[in-house]
RNA sequence: GCAGUUGUAGCUCAAUUGGAUAGAGCAUCUGACUACGAAUCAGAAGGUUAGGGGUUCGAUUCCCUUCAACUGCACCA
C-alpha cells in the first residue's frame, strides 16, 4: 500500500468499513447543500442488483413525491452537491426516474481490503452499531425432566446466531436460558419417583444412574397417565406439589435433582450447537418475585379482577379488550391463586431491567406464541409507565414450524417427537459417509470431527438460511446436499481456502506478501472485491431484521463469486504482484467466510 | 364464530419492508478435470407472484374482496 500524503496512520483511521453508510451521510450533506427540506429526504441507499452498479439510492424519488418537484431535477441538485469525499468512494450516475446508483472505485475496494485484514479489525468497525447497549437474548428454555426434540431446535439455533451478531456489533449480550422448572408437573413426577423408590428401588437408581434424564422423562408420563386414570394419584400429586411448593425438603431435593440431570444433558447439546448460556433463570427462579408483580399491577390500575382471576384487558386493542365478542384477558393471577406463565414473564421483565439494566430483551419463541407476546409487551409498557420506569425494548422474534415431507409437523413413524439429540446424531452419520466416500485419505479421528461439524453444521444452516417466520420442510438430502445454499457449499470454500494456503506455504494476512500486491485488474478479482465490501450491509440487514438469513445468503453468494473467481484466476502464478493481489483477495474472503459462519453459530474446517 | 398468519418456477426457498427486467438451489438439458480440492465452474430452459378489483411515476409488498391452507382464542407453557 502507498503511504498518502496525510500518512499511513489517518488513511487507516478514515478507511471507509460501510459505505452504505458513507454514501447515505455524504447525501444528507448534498441535501443540505441543495437546500433540500431535511425532514422529508431520507436518502435511502441500499445494496444494488449488479447491473446498476453497487449500490443505489432512491430517495430522491420519495423525496420529489412529497416536495412535488421533478425527480430526475431533484436526483441532479443532489448529484451536483456531492462533497468531494463521497466523490472518492463511487461514481455516481442518474438513471431511469431519478435513482442514483454508485459504483465503487477499485481504489475505495483497496482501501477496504487494507483496512480490515483481521476478525479483530471487522469486530471494531462493527462494534459501533450497538456499542454501549445491553441485549437480553431469551433463547432455548427447554423444559426440564424432558428431552430436548425437534422443537426446540429453532429457538437454540436462531437464538444464539442473534446473540452472536448482536454482541458482534458491540452489544454486552445477556444469553439467558430461561429454563421450565416449575409448575404442576412437578407434583406428577415426584409421585412417581416415590412410587418406584417403593416398588422397584434397584430398577429407579441403575437407571437414574445411566440415562437420568430419559428416567425423569419416563416417571413424568407414568405419573400423567397414573393421575389421569386414578383420582386419588391427581390428589397424591397435588399434595407432593404443595409440599414442594412449601419447601419441604426432601421434595426440594427431588426436585434439584431433576434440574440438574436436566440441565447436564442440555448442555451436551448445547456444546454441539456451539452455545453457552450466561444465565440459566428459569420459572422457579422468579417464583418468589411474582407477588409483587400482583401488587404493583394493582396499584397502578393496571390490572383488574375478573372471574376470580387476576386480569389485564387492553380495551384500545380490539382483540384483547373487555368489549370483544369473546374477551380474551392477559391472566396473571389464576383464579386458585397461583402463578402462571403470565406471571413469570412480568416477573422476568422487571428483573432484566433491574438486574442487567437491559435496552432489548428479545424473546426466540414459536410464533404460535404471538397472542401471548404481544398481550406481555403490552401490559409491560402500561405497567412500566404506570411506574415510571424505562421499558426495554421487547421483541418476539416468532418462527414456524418445522414440518415433515408430509407437510405435517416432523415427528417419528410412530408419531413421537424426534429427540434433538438423535438428529444431530443422525445428521453426523450421514455426514461421516460423505466423508467416508469422499476423504478416505483423512485419518479415522479427524473424519469423526469433520462429520460432526458438517453434519450439526448443515442442520444449524438449514434452519438458519430460512426466513425464521416461516415453516419450513424438513429434508435430509436437501440438508447434507453439497449444493445450493448448504452449510457443505460454504464449508468446503473455505477447506478450498485453507488448502490453497497450505500448499503454497503462505499465511493468510501476511504483511510481506500483502504490500506487494498490485492494483485489481480482473472482472473476477473486482466482483469478489465488491462482494466483500458488503459484509458490513450484510450485518446491518440482519440486525435491523433480527433475521439470519440475510447474513447466510450473503455468506452463500460470497462462497459463490469466490469460486467464480477461483475458476476464472490462478492464484498461483508467476508475477509475484498479481499472486500477491489474489492471495490478499483470498485472505480476505477466508476471513469473512469464518467470521461470517462464526457468527451463525456454524464451526469452520481447514480441510473435509 | 372471531382474530391472526400464509399462498411466488415441477420441488424447496429468497426478494434489503413501495423500486428498475421477481432471484437462487434442487430436478431437467448443454458444456468444462493431464487443472491452486469437480463437495467445483460456465450456460440453457422454467413465472398472469392463488383469483378479481383499487391506491400511484412504480405493487410480490399497501387497501378491498373471493378462494385455500395453517395457527390462536379465560386460568397450559
Amino acid at each position: 500500500m502507498r503511504a498518502s500524503p496525510a500518512g499511513p496512520l489517518s488513511q487507516r483511521m478514515s478507511a471507509c468499513f460501510h459505505f452504505a453508510a458513507a454514501l447515505d451521510q455524504g447525501l444528507k450533506a448534498a441535501a443540505t447543500t441543495a437546500g433540500f427540506d431535511l425532514a422529508l429526504f431520507d436518502p435511502d441507499v441500499r445494496v444494488a442488483a449488479a447491473q446498476h452498479g453497487d449500490f443505489q439510492a432512491n430517495g430522491s424519488l420519495a423525496y420529489a413525491k412529497q416536495a412535488k418537484q421533478n425527480p430526475r431535477a431533484a436526483a441532479q441538485a443532489l448529484v451536483a452537491a456531492l462533497p468531494s469525499e463521497t466523490l472518492a468512494l463511487a461514481k455516481v450516475e442518474i438513471a431511469g426516474p431519478g435513482f442514483l446508483n454508485f459504483t465503487l472505485l477499485p481504489s475505495a475496494l483497496e482501501t477496504w481490503l487494507a483496512a480490515f485484514p483481521t476478525e479483530s479489525a471487522l469486530r471494531s468497525a462493527s462494534s459501533a452499531t450497538l456499542a454501549g447497549q445491553t441485549w437480553v437474548v431469551d433463547y432455548s428454555s427447554p423444559n426440564t425432566a424432558k428431552q430436548m426434540h425437534v422443537g426446540h431446535l429453532r429457538s437454540a439455533v436462531i437464538g444464539e446466531a442473534v446473540a452472536r451478531i448482536v454482541a458482534f456489533a458491540g452489544a454486552r449480550v445477556v444469553r439467558d436460558n430461561h429454563i421450565g422448572d416449575w409448575g404442576t408437573s412437578f407434583g406428577k413426577i415426584i409421585w412417581a419417583y416415590k412410587h418406584a423408590l417403593a416398588t422397584d428401588r434397584a430398577a429407579l437408581e441403575a437407571a437414574l444412574a445411566s440415562t437420568p434424564l430419559e428416567e425423569f422423562e419416563r416417571l413424568y408420563k407414568v405419573g400423567n397417565t397414573t393421575a389421569d386414570a386414578d383420582p386419588a394419584v391427581l390428589e397424591a400429586s397435588r399434595a407432593e406439589l404443595v409440599k414442594l411448593q412449601s419447601g419441604d425438603p426432601e421434595n426440594i431435593a427431588i426436585w434439584r435433582h431433576i434440574g440438574e440431570v436436566s440441565v447436564a444433558a442440555f448442555q451436551k447439546i448445547y456444546d454441539l450447537l456451539g452455545i453457552r448460556f450466561d444465565e440459566t433463570l428459569g420459572e422457579s427462579f422468579y417464583n418468589d418475585k411474582v407477588p409483587a408483580v400482583y401488587t404493583e399491577m394493582l396499584a397502578s390500575g393496571v390490572a383488574e379482577e375478573s372471574q376470580g382471576a387476576l386480569v389485564v384487558f387492553h380495551d384500545e386493542n380490539p382483540r384483547y379488550s373487555r368489549h370483544a365478542e369473546r374477551p380474551n384477558p392477559f391472566i396473571i393471577r389464576k383464579a386458585d391463586g397461583a402463578a402462571n406463565y403470565a406471571s413469570t414473564d412480568l416477573a422476568t421483565i422487571l428483573y432484566r431491567h433491574t438486574q442487567f439494566n437491559a435496552d432489548a430483551a428479545l424473546y426466540v419463541v414459536d410464533k404460535r406464541q404471538g397472542d401471548h407476546f404481544e398481550q406481555l409487551f403490552l401490559t409491560a409498557q402500561k405497567w412500566f409507565a404506570a411506574t415510571g420506569r424505562k421499558l426495554p425494548r421487547l421483541e418476539h422474534l416468532g418462527f414456524g414450524t418445522v414440518l415433515g415431507e408430509d407437510g405435517r409437523p416432523l415427528k417419528t413413524r410412530n408419531g413421537e417427537n424426534i429427540k434433538l439429540k438423535d438428529l444431530l446424531q443422525e445428521a453426523t452419520d450421514r455426514a461421516r459417509r460423505l466423508v467416508d466416500e469422499r476423504s478416505a485419505d483423512i485419518p479415522e479421528a479427524e473424519r469423526a470431527t469433520i462429520a460432526e461439524i458438517v453434519g450439526v453444521g448443515s442442520v444449524q444452516y438449514a434452519d438458519l438460511s430460512q426466513n425464521r417466520s416461516s415453516d419450513y420442510t424438513f429434508a435430509w438430502e436437501k440438508m447434507i446436499s453439497l449444493e445450493g445454499n448448504t452449510a457443505a457449499y460454504l464449508l468446503y470454500a473455505v477447506a478450498r481456502l485453507h488448502s490453497l494456503f497450505r500448499k503454497l506455504d503462505a499465511r493468510p494476512g501476511d504483511p510481506a506478501v500483502e504490500s506487494a500486491a498490485s492494483p485489481l485488474e480482473t472482472a473476477a478479482e473486482l466482483a469478489l472485491a465488491r462482494k466483500l465490501v458488503q459484509f458490513a450491509d450484510a450485518q446491518q440487514q440482519t440486525i435491523a431484521t433480527l433475521r439470519p438469513h440475510f447474513l447466510c445468503l450473503y455468506l452463500y453468494e460470497l462462497a459463490g463469486t469466490f469460486s467464480a473467481f477461483y475458476t476464472a484466476d490462478k492464484v498461483a502464478v508467476e508475477d509475484p504482484a498479481i499472486r500477491a493481489r489474489r492471495l490478499r483477495l483470498c485472505a480476505r474472503t477466508l476471513l469473512v467466510l469464518e467470521t461470517g459462519l462464526h457468527l451463525l453459530g456454524l464451526r469452520t474446517l481447514a480441510r473435509m
